[in-house]
DNA sequence: CCTTGTGAAGCTGTTCACAGCC
DNA sequence: GGCTGTGAACAGCTTCACAAGG
């Protein structure tokens, strides 16, 4: 899960604004919809889609009411209508270069992950700081020096950058990036990093996510143990 | 960013419950406590976590004190004790024994983390199909078949696993998964997996939170072309 | 008929501001 | 004086239920 996004609160951009909320489910309902387009589908309704995203039907026709009025009464969405204009709106008729930091496992699984060039995104670099890893090939694509990480940024205008490396080497590496004009920062670090108010972190931790899950499932068996009972409904 | 939690909506184990939100945060607090405790620190004032973890102070309290009344006025909270209340009331007091399936590199990312141990889950197995993986080493874990995972779920009584395969594997692996009794899933395969009511499942997709940043800084490039201009207060 | 789009209601989460207590 | 704990106000999100329109 996604933790943190600093920013100040109502701050800027949002005249014309959608909600964050709707804008986490956005990029959900346009791979549905994509997987739909290669099915053949060439229409759906609000509750085929809420379907297949494990969303409320209501709430995803309100989602997708922000947007505009783009489906038809009695009849659904057209699926290849609707995905052109969620992709524009997500900001995908551009590509987005990004920078990983961290040539570990979980860099290179990133660097590896197939999916990214049709959603906009685009590895500019893959940056580490070991020259054992230095020069070796994750994805496809060559492990850099850090060091390279000021002009890279600069060459390829690069605003968005992830963070795959250890708890201890995180903020030294936001440094520099914020250094480097990086403006949006993926951490998957286990730490918060500290970054300027302009400056939007995104903290993605797996540990959290267990203990959360730990946290439901230590409930359930309480509440089974209070006698609490399945409620079939 | 974890994205689904499936689940009905206001049923069962709402007695004494914390807010979801709140839920998510206290695994947060809980570290930055564990740092502060490192550093020999023993009472610290909710201004002093909020900083370091990135939220709201008055936030911070509030989230407290669902848990109970553990600080002292005019000085703050003791750390350790702090420590104690958050991990009991997440469920650290067990160890939750959690399956990966999976050892690609995210898989194997995930089996290298080192952490989880202090936070009260424990890898019980790391599984893959492909007999290329089976019997190879990640992060210490013998990498087994996937073919155990129904005695392996039942003799170590595992109720939480990780989806680390790719997205065409996932559902398949979702059903067996319930099948052989998990009930909670942390799924980071980009699919939206299909499971019962009383599975929880929650989605942490890279590309998505990728998208969502990319959209914030699309906006943030409208704006300024709009004349937007930055407000400092 | 069917399905969208949306006001209105209700719920959850956040923030404020201050009383209560050390 | 300082910091917690919390009612109350507010903001944001979800859900309902139905009018509007193909």
């Amino acid at each position: 899960m996604t933790l943190l996004r600093s920013a100040r609160p109502g701050v800027g951009s949002n005249d014309r604004g959608i909600p964050e909320a709707t804008v986490a489910r956005l990029p959900l309902y346009l791979r549905a919809l994509g997987t739909l387009a290669e099915g053949g589908v060439t229409t759906c309704s609000s509750g085929e889609l809420a379907e297949v995203t494990g969303v409320n039907p209501a709430k995803l026709r309100k989602d997708l009411s922000y947007l505009g009025s783009y489906g038809t009464r009695g009849v659904g969405y057209d699926v290849e209508y609707l995905r052109y204009q969620i992709a524009r709106e997500l900001g995908q008729t551009q590509t987005w270069d990004v920078v990983i930091v961290g040539a570990g496992n979980l860099g290179s699984a990133l660097s590896t992950y197939q999916g990214f060039g049709s959603r906009g995104i685009s590895i500019a670099a893959v940056l580490d700081t070991d020259p054992q890893r230095i020069g070796s090939n994750v994805g496809g694509v060559e492990v850099e020096s850090f060091d390279r990480l000021a002009e890279i940024v600069r060459e390829r205008h690069v605003s968005i950058a992830v963070v795959a490396t250890p708890a201890e080497a995180a903020q030294g590496v936001a440094d520099a990036l914020v250094a480097a004009g990086v403006t949006s920062i993926l951490n998957f670090a286990p730490t918060v990093l500290q970054v300027p108010d302009h400056v939007e972190q995104r903290l993605v931790d797996l540990s959290i996510e267990l203990q959360i899950l730990a946290y439901h499932e230590q409930r359930r068996t309480h509440d089974e143990a209070d006698g609490g009972q399945e409620v079939m409904a």
